[in-house]
RNA sequence: GCCGGAGUGGCGGAAUUGGUAGACGCAAGGGACUUAAAAUCCCUCGUUCCGAAAGAACGUACCGGUUCGAGUCCGGUCUCCGGCACCA
């Protein structure tokens, strides 16, 4: 041991030490209980960053903690390797996508195991590689087979800078996820995936998700976006077709005064005759919050009060939800009073609150107007509402539904914001969607014996144009697989979330090629143990894309029969961004800490010890070079401590009764007590690191004020730093190691059992007994532990302070809090 | 607009069920060691009153309430952050 500490050579060694020893390479086996920690695996961009080294730190102590406490732990580690930047960066510099990626994933691995990461590299998963999407390839076949993939032709957001399509997931404020630019629409064939069908379990699964935190249960329910209402269909004069639409509020039927379609509405084409002006409500469509309308001559007929209301067309209504046209209620929904205002249309009260408010909505039997400054959303009391006037708008709703299906004028419905995911890319790097266009035999799939389709590798990248698998002959024409006659191959591409939506369950098996469904749904096979996913890892980002597919795939895997759970993640830990200047760390803000510098300059047990003590892990981390410096200090402590002491750590006893230490000692036994149950709590208690290092910096302040004379001080002092080796060692895991070593340990300290706290040892002899008159701290006095309420009582009023400060009042009341606490409350 | 989350010293943050507010760390100030500096070690460190100590008052965004006692519970207000956003 040397007498100061150097990182880079303790690490070095204690990495090579590991990897050669195999320590994290694991096996299923059903007699052990198992753990799998899960991070989410990073885009290979060749550089880790901040963000990356907080999300797998945190990882990494989970999985070396569980580990300790002998859980059979799957730590795994792999690259989300398709995408756009390898693409950019073949524009840029020339370099394949390929050989650019491949090149990253190298450099990355390197980064991650200089941080001292425990992971099993056997099941590495590269999803840029054939036998890895080649099973995308087989899902989406069975997708296709069993109704789950369809085409369709629809309006895509459509990057122009990008030239590929968009899902609405990636679309943010109308603009491109990744380069912000303007979002356009365009009408294209694509390939999507039933998301929907499964709106109604995945909503109903987000209860069952005790250990997911609420905000992203939240975000997921908000997304999936469940509305309960009824479709009621609407006579237009003149003509064969009703006008159906979805209501969520059928309380608000007789208040309305017209109706709104969407311009891409069927009906539209027959109704509007004036092209140039349906013209101007299309470009204005989904844009801003200017609402605009074209009238269109036509009336429909209220079917519950025969009212005679024109029918508009509007830029504000989404053909893609309900049925793509509204009735609108202006009195009652704040949209359509503006809209109301606007086209100076009439305005319908139905809906009294319960407390009439001053003055009141309605005057002598019509609105008053003055009054209806803006719509009243809330409930109420129905008013001019034929049979159901006087009812309450909770009780009216079910009493309209049931009315409207007993005359057969709708149906209650239910409708999601969810839409189908949309995975078609036009993109060269990514997975070959397995799909053959054929003039004879129209659209043709791969058949599953032909899988992969290989993504060629002999093209060109530059950027212009549509995907450049257009222009690889080799690629493009091929046989239809059903008449052998000429056909063309699919030049799409899947989103990259596909690979992202089932990676988990590849790491339950080996890196390698295999027959993944047979590995799934083989009985005892290595999924069912391993699966679900213990705890998960990763950034709030992902809170509804990443998440949501993936819940929405393994419950695919399940209906195919090869799995049998529908969730995959059973605990999920968002942790914070790293902050500097009170900013996200980003290269354009140019506030960026380079992890690489960090460990060089302190040694990755420093910038581990950092990110974890800075802040609780789902909170968001303040960025401080002077707290780095302050956790490598705390490091250069112990290690000055062990170094001075190594002979009589190595030399003292081990074995001493712990009962007849002289108080000093049995102060710091305690305290190491103390400290280990601090520490197992926290990190069980929602892994709140930073607390369980403060314990330990606590514990190391006191070992430091110790001095051992006899013996026994020697066997205690021994006890407490082997205690703190043993409660460091998930979080500076080098370091650790190589102390252990020191006082005359063999290695590893990591496959040592975690440390158990004894309660006795634990708890305090003594009590300080606070003292309150009136709810205020007035005194304090030390008590032994277990002094009975009435001496506690007896004690405080005797206490020479409270004698002072009560003198002759009255006392009204004494209150006893067991072993803490007396409140003697007086009067004036 | 709707839905979440959060507001505690100079700073990051503690306070687990209503019971000592500010653990631990950073920064700052003072001291020891040193020719000097760095490193290290020791002391002080919420605000105000006081020369200091003792002591007291105030203090967890703001206003009010419940309680013997509120950072914690309840009602209201403000601010910040995040998500969704014409979803009928």
């Amino acid at each position: 041991m040397k007498e100061k500490y150097e990182p880079s050579g303790v690490e070095f060694k204690w990495q090579r030490y590991w990897a050669e020893k195999k320590l994290f390479v694991s096996k299923a086996d059903h007699a052990r209980q198992k753990f799998y920690c899960l991070e989410m695996f990073p885009y290979p961009s060749g550089e880790i960053h901040m963000g990356h080294v907080r999300n797998y730190v945190i990882g990494d102590v989970i999985a070396r903690y569980k580990r300790m406490r002998g859980y059979n732990v799957l730590h795994p580690m792999g690259w989300d390797a398709f995408g756009l930047p390898a693409e950019n960066a073949a524009i840029k510099h020339g370099v394949h996508p390929s050989k650019w990626t491949h090149g990253n994933i190298e450099k990355m691995r390197r980064q991650l195991d200089s941080m001292g990461l425990s992971y099993d590299w056997t099941r590495e998963v590269t999803t840029c590689k054939p036998e890895y999407y080649k099973w995308n390839q087989w899902f989406f076949l069975k997708m296709l087979e069993n109704g789950l993939a369809y085409r369709k032709d629809s309006y895509v957001n459509w990057c122009p800078s990008c030239m590929t399509v968009l899902a609405n997931e990636q679309v943010i404020d109308s603009a491109c996820w990744r380069c912000e630019t303007p979002v356009t629409q365009k009408r294209l064939g694509q390939w999507f995936f039933k998301i929907t069908e499964y709106a109604e379990e995945l909503l109903k699964g987000c209860d069952e998700l005790q250990g997911w935190p609420e905000r992203v249960i939240h975000m997921q329910k908000n997304w999936i976006g469940k509305g309960e209402g009824v479709e009621v269909d609407f006579p237009v004069e003149g003509m064969e077709e009703k006008l159906r639409i979805f209501t969520t509020r059928p309380d608000t039927l007789f208040g309305v005064t017209f109706m709104c379609i969407a311009p891409e509405h069927p009906l539209t084409e027959k109704l509007v005759k004036d092209r140039k002006s349906l013209e101007t409500i299309e470009s204005k469509y989904g844009k801003g919050d200017e609402k605009i309308g074209l009238d269109t001559g036509y009336f429909a007929i209220n079917p519950l009060n025969r009212d005679r209301i024109p029918i508009f067309v509007a830029n504000f209504v989404i053909m893609e939800y309900g049925t793509g046209a509204i009735m609108s209620v202006p009195a009652h929904d704040q949209r359509d009073f503006d809209f109301a205002k606007k086209y100076d249309l009439p305005v319908k009260v139905v809906i009294l609150p319960e407390i009439p408010p001053n003055p009141p909505l309605i005057k002598g039997g019509s609105p008053n107007l003055e009054q209806l400054t803006e719509a009243y959303e809330d409930e109420g009391i129905l008013v001019d509402s034929g049979q159901f006037t006087g009812l309450r708008s909770e009780i009216a709703r079910q009493e309209i539904i049931r009315f409207i299906e007993e005359k057969e004028l709708g149906r209650s419905a239910v409708n999601y914001k969810l839409r189908d995911w949309g995975i078609s890319r036009q993109r060269y790097w990514g997975t070959p969607i397995p799909i053959v266009y054929c003039d004879r035999c129209g659209i043709v799939p791969v058949p599953e014996e032909s899988l992969p389709v290989i993504l060629p590798e002999d093209v060109k990248i530059t950027g212009k144009g549509g995907s450049p698998l257009l222009e690889s002959r080799t690629f493009l024409s091929t046989d239809c697989p059903r008449c052998r006659g000429k056909a063309r191959r699919e030049t799409d591409t899947m989103d990259t979330f596909v690979d992202s939506s089932w990676y988990f369950a590849r790491y339950c098996f080996e890196k390698g090629d295999i027959d993944l469904p047979a590995c799934l749904s083989a009985p005892k096979s290595e999924f069912t143990y391993w699966m679900p996913v213990d705890q998960y890892i990763g950034g709030v980002e992902h809170a509804v894309l990443h998440l949501l597919y993936s819940r929405f795939f393994t419950r695919v895997m399940r209906d195919l029969d090869l799995i049998k759970i529908s969730e995959p993640f059973q605990n999920l830990l968002t942790q914070g961004m790293v902050i500097k200047d009170g900013a996200k760390m980003s290269k354009s803000k140019g506030n960026v800490v380079d992890p690489n510098y960090l460990i060089e300059k302190y040694g990755s047990d420093t910038a581990r010890l950092f990110s974890l003590f800075a802040a609780p892990p789902e909170k968001d981390l303040e960025w401080s070079d002077r707290g780095v410096e302050g956790a490598y200090r705390f490091l250069n402590r112990i290690w000055g401590i062990v170094y001075k002491n190594r002979r009589n750590i190595q030399n003292s006893l081990s074995r001493v009764d712990y009962r007849t230490l002289r108080p000093g000692a049995s102060g710091l036994y305690r305290k190491t007590h103390q400290t280990i149950k601090k520490v197992t709590t926290d990190i069980e208690r929602e892994y709140h690191f930073n607390t369980a290092i403060a314990a330990l910096m606590e514990l190391v302040n006191e070992i430091t004020s110790f001095q051992p004379e006899t013996g026994e001080d020697r066997a205690t002092f021994k006890f407490a730093v082997q205690q703190v080796i043993l409660l460091l060692s998930p979080f500076c895991p080098h370091i650790a190691e190589e102390l252990w070593e020191a006082t005359g340990h063999n290695p590893s300290v990591i496959e040592h059992k975690w440390p158990e706290w004894d309660e006795d040892a634990a708890r305090e002899d003594t009590i300080e007994l606070v003292i309150q008159v009136n709810g205020k701290l007035r005194s304090k006095t030390l008590i032994t532990r277990g002094t009975p309420d009435e001496e506690m009582k007896k004690i405080a009023l005797e206490d020479e302070k409270i004698r002072e400060i009560a003198g002759n009042k009255k006392i009204k009341n004494v209150i006893v809090v067991k072993g803490k606490l007396v409140n003697i409350v007086i009067g004036e």
